[in-house]
DNA sequence: AGCACGCCGACT
DNA sequence: GTCGGCGTGCTC
């Protein structure tokens, strides 16, 4: 038994923006110090108490050891975060340049990390923990679990380029094969799917005690995945693992990946951070989706995070999507990432056909060409349906004034307000800004002339449908988007109702373009296109052609011949020839090559300086001012960092903040890297009232 | 990030 | 006379 007298400090993870290490006394009294380390401990903090996790066990501290408080108590028996899961945080924490506790802690189930007040008053009386539920409800499910149903295996017969793939990628997934990450490029309805359920079977097969993490972009996926997975391996533990869930059932399930009992986890990015008992395979779908890449909180890439801990375990990573990013494109290419193909359908059938409409001066009804309408009535004949996509939700996405040409602005952010149909018929209609979520009233006249000459302009979903109804009355019509989404179970109804055959035409947004096959649906039309065509940010045409050809993939899984039909008003634009090739290789080295050419990711790397203030002035001040210090360190000044000069962000407004950002760029990460790491202890220092956060390999610009 | 302390406007 | 606005400072 050691005794402390030699171990004094502990460093500890807290969840909070400020640099560390927090160092506490380790009390005289607690034995074995070293192997508190990857330990939940109670924290004095301030003038209250926090649950932080013990970092590294020190003898000395940087601290005035005079205001060194002691550690006050750990926590769960039994539960020791491992060494990789820490290695893993803190690369993740040097590289996004945050604190570890910042992208560890959250990674660990609330439930885990509160401070309740019985424990820390120090009654005696036996409660039970949230970590003592979990570990129960754990063994209670396995005894039930002892002999699952036999279910034969599904006999699904491989094509010949699926076998060939399988054949290829199994090595490289074989449980001494080590890391490496294959890209799985396969066409939407080749059987990516099967691909990846065959690599997790022959896994878990290979080595009793293996765990395999399947991370998707969104929580609306997880579901059928998980039924999926049940169904394929009823002899397998699976768990879930989403921001969504209930905090006892994550914690559970949680538990239950820590613990090795889970074999598959099935979960959002934030699974990637779990601190699995025997990770063997990640597997990423979708990887091109800017979900992984979170949007509020601290900012990192599922995706990125996945490879990055399949290097540091030693395992396996496949990324799979029809359309990868460009910088997995390029890593493929230059032969860091094995590629894997899937070109052909698997269902035999050909690839939907798609066509251009040129609606420039064109007179559109509902925002539909005469070619779509017609497209659409011929479908209605044959009893086959038809999928309309319209990325607004809403009636119309602005209120016009025809007198005096006032739009319908939203008085805290810089957009406009969307005339919205209300949910009961009779308050009729509402203006609604999709940013702040102000409501008001539709204006009666003209707030700024009075006129009553005002009117929608534009078409949203819920003029679509609408419309629809009107030129195709004997149509059973759906809509699907945000707004019928938040009522409970509408989304399920709507969906069932599709496939079921009670719906001829659906209309929706993105939310359609995930996932769902209906085995009716031989026509999809795109209504605008040209959204995003011209945008400033440089991702735009990539993720343009990603969202297309996803849409464009929901035509056609039935077999029946089917069409796209895509209404522009640039036809000529180069993303669409490569479009209507289906031709993601072309389209990808096209932009490869332009953002080679312009010096722009992946051939570069950037950072994004963002700050909001009450004024614009006041974050542009800010962020000059960071420019400034930033030009005086060395990479600035010798040229290997490039800081370009603040501008008002996007969407300059956002709910009364104002904000502004600045792009640094290099053509080498390290360098990039260096520079952060001496430019932002100096932004810290300076006391400014702009809020202000740092964003590593910024995904919009 | 929270949370407390600390000085200036509209209310029971 | 108070409740409360958010500016400033601090957390091992």
């Amino acid at each position: 038994m050691t005794t402390v007298s030699s171990m004094k400090y502990a460093q500890v993870w807290v969840d909070v923006p400020i640099t560390g290490p927090f160092d506490y006394r380790i009390p005289d009294d607690w034995t074995d110090p070293e192997f508190m380390v990857g330990k939940l401990a109670v924290v004095p903090w301030g003038n209250s108490r926090r649950v932080g996790l013990i970092s590294a066990i020190t003898q000395t501290t940087q601290f005035d050891p005079a205001r060194v408080k002691p550690l006050e108590q750990l926590l769960h028996d039994g539960l020791t975060l491992p060494a990789w899961w820490m290695k893993a945080v803190l690369f993740a924490s040097t590289y996004y340049h945050k604190n570890p506790g910042e992208l560890g802690l959250p990674a660990i189930p609330k439930l885990l990390r509160v401070v309740s007040a019985e424990r820390v008053a120090g009654s005696k009386r036996k409660l039970s923990t949230p970590w003592e539920n979990a570990s129960e409800r754990l063994q209670k499910h396995t005894e039930t679990n002892k002999s699952p149903p036999l279910q034969a295996p599904a006999s699904i017969v491989l094509t010949v380029e699926q076998q060939e793939s399988l054949t290829k990628m199994t090595p490289v997934c074989a449980p001494s094969a080590g890391f490496g990450v294959q890209l799985l490029h396969g066409i939407t309805g080749s059987g990516k799917t099967e691909i990846y359920l065959r690599l997790i079977e022959q896994m878990l097969e290979a080595d009793p005690a293996a765990q395999a993490l399947l991370l998707l972009p969104e929580i609306a996926l997880t579901p059928q995945f998980l039924a999926l997975l049940q169904q394929r391996f009823p002899q397998h533990p699976l768990a879930l693992l989403n921001s969504a869930m209930p905090d006892a059932a994550r914690t559970a399930q949680w538990v239950s990946a820590y613990r090795g009992h889970a074999r598959i986890i099935v979960g959002t990015r934030l699974a990637v951070f779990t601190p699995f008992a025997s990770l063997r395979l990640i597997v990423v779908d979708e990887e091109h989706d800017p979900s992984y890449k979170q949007a509020e909180g601290v900012h990192y890439s599922g995706r990125d995070m996945a490879v990055a801990i399949g290097a540091q375990l030693g395992c396996p990573v496949v990324l799979g999507s029809a359309t990868p990013s460009l910088e997995t494109w390029d890593a493929a290419q230059k032969g860091r990432y094995a590629l894997v193909s899937l070109k052909s359908r698997a269902l035999a059938q050909a690839p939907p056909n798609i066509l251009l409409i040129n609606i420039r001066g064109m007179k559109l009804q509902y925002g539909l060409s005469v070619s779509a309408i017609e497209a659409i009535k011929r479908r209605l004949a044959k009893g086959e349906q038809s999928l309309i996509f319209l990325n607004r939700r809403g009636f119309a996405p602005v209120l016009h004034c025809g007198a005096c040409e006032w739009l319908s602005a939203c008085e805290n952010c810089s957009a406009y307000k969307v005339l919205h149909r209300a949910a009961s018929r009779s308050s009729g209609y509402r203006m609604v800004c999709h940013h702040c979520g102000v409501e008001s009233a539709v204006p009666k006249g003209c707030p700024d002339c009075g006129s009553v000459d005002l009117s929608p302009v534009g078409q949203g979903t819920q003029r679509l449908e609408e419309g629809l109804t009107q030129l195709l009355p004997a149509a059973r019509i759906g809509r699907l988007d945000r707004d019928v989404a938040r009522k409970r179970g509408a989304t399920e109804q709507v969906l069932a109702a599709a496939h079921a055959g009670h719906i001829d035409i659906l209309v929706g947004t993105q939310m359609l373009a995930k996932g769902h096959n209906f085995t009716r649906l031989t026509l999809v039309v795109v209504v605008n296109a040209d959204s995003g065509l011209f945008a400033a940010d440089f991702r735009a045409p990539e993720r343009l052609f990603a969202n297309l050809l996803q849409v464009a993939g929901r035509a056609g899984r039935a077999g029946q011949a089917s069409e796209v039909l895509v209404q522009t008003q640039s036809p000529d634009h180069p993303v669409f020839a490569a479009l209507q090739g289906h031709d993601y290789v072309a389209f990808a080295n096209q932009q490869l090559a332009e953002r080679h050419q312009a010096a722009l990711p992946p051939s570069t790397y950037q950072a994004l300086l963002r700050g909001q203030a009450k004024t614009l002035a006041q974050a542009m001040h800010f962020l000059t001012e960071s420019a400034q210090l930033g030009e005086q360190l060395d990479d600035a000044s010798q040229g290997s960092v490039r800081l370009y000069d603040p501008v008002p962000m996007p969407m300059m407004r956002i709910a009364g903040v104002e904000r502004a950002q600045l792009l640094l760029e290099s053509r080498s990460r390290p360098a990039l890297h260096r520079f952060l790491a001496q430019w932002l202890p100096l932004l810290q220092q300076t006391k400014t009232p702009v809020r202000w956060q740092l964003d590593v390999d910024p995904q919009e610009i």
